[in-house]
DNA sequence: TTTACTTATTGATATACATCAATGTATTTA
DNA sequence: TAAATACATTGATGTATATCAATAAGTAAA
């Protein structure tokens, strides 16, 4: 069980959501496991079924997937968020991508088959399930149409204005596959930015 | 009111995510309303909030925006299928995408209010609010990932193998516009399947 | 049916990006 | 601190796809 100082940010994630009462709180945090990663570490592989649900207490991770033997970034997660691989929890198929800590992190886990037991027994958890999916689904609908933009060195651009210690944080080939670029491409339109 | 056979299949759809009792249903119904539109017509256009979940009976219906003058098509909507312009109805704010019908399509429409008000009193419609969104969000890491594909060919001999009666109903140029590419291009890649 | 209008094809050229290769600059590790 | 390893930059060249323009083939309207 964690101690009160390790569900702090916990709580109020959760609270800012839907309120839950003393009651199904108690019940829920008894569940709840503390995990620590190092840079490099990873939570889960391609391959694995994804049966957690994390919050990020304090680090940084990304989940990316090979493809033609090349790393693609699809997303970061930073400290103070919850996430799973959508995918896997969703459907109970094998993840298709790899979650890694970019930096050492703290976790916070909550089962699956816990957090189902909780919907069937108290509705503000179905609410904060629903809540909690619709808010990742706009999310992604945001990211996807921004990625969509027209010309990379907007996209880089628009990074840089949205989330520049990302840039300072990660290595600029991450960077670049999470565009969808080369690392070559981004140096050079890197290069062009700082020319004017 | 709709008729017993209007909801016929919009019932069936429901069931299949989760039982609602009679009690829950009769109470739900009664505020579905009716619609039909013709070919080229709007459903929403960009701009408008989306207060509405839609059944579509019949017909076909697509989402597109316009970027740099070009029209983009993000989704297809066919038969006995739910939809809302999820980015517009979850957050509240205006439609980026308008929704058009390619086809002469019928419509069963759910008012946001109504459904909410649904949640509130049933634990039972807090679940499906949930799943449904769940699997609204499934098919769309799908379908990002489909069209993340490398090649446009790629892309499009997908398209076909997993949908060809789309191609037939569609033209070219909306297909174009869904794969993100002119339908200039399109037609040289179609012609190069042609000849193997 | 003829006319107009939209949609599809084909060609010539331009551009954003990838790839491969070489070198330079950081960060680890010993 | 030196050596090893990973990361970033720069150049030369190739490729997928866009753009612009012309024509052809469908489809709707008069």
């Amino acid at each position: 069980m964690l101690s009160k100082e390790d569900f702090e940010n916990f709580k109020t994630a959760i609270d800012t959501v839907v309120y839950i009462p003393e009651l199904a709180w108690n019940d829920f945090k008894i569940q709840l496991q503390k995990k620590t990663i190092k840079k490099g570490e990873y939570i889960w592989r391609e391959g694995q079924i994804c049966n957690h649900l994390v919050f990020l207490k304090t680090g940084l991770v990304r989940s990316f997937s090979i493809s033609d033997g090349k790393e693609i970034t699809h997303t970061f997660y930073e400290k103070r968020n919850f996430f799973y691989d959508d995918y896997s929890f969703l459907s109970q198929n094998p993840c298709k991508k790899a979650y890694q800590a970019l930096e050492g992190s703290e976790l916070v886990l909550v089962s699956r088959t816990h957090l189902y037991s909780m919907y069937d027994k108290y509705k503000c958890f179905e609410r904060l399930g629903r809540i909690a999916v619709e808010q990742a689904h706009i999310k992604m609908i945001q990211d996807v149409e921004l990625l969509n933009k027209s010309s990379s060195e907007d996209n880089y651009k628009h990074l840089l204005s949205t989330n520049p210690s990302l840039i300072q944080r990660v290595p600029q080939k991450i960077i670049a596959s999470y565009l969808n670029i080369t690392s070559e491409h981004l140096s050079r339109i890197r290069l062009r930015i700082s020319k004017g």
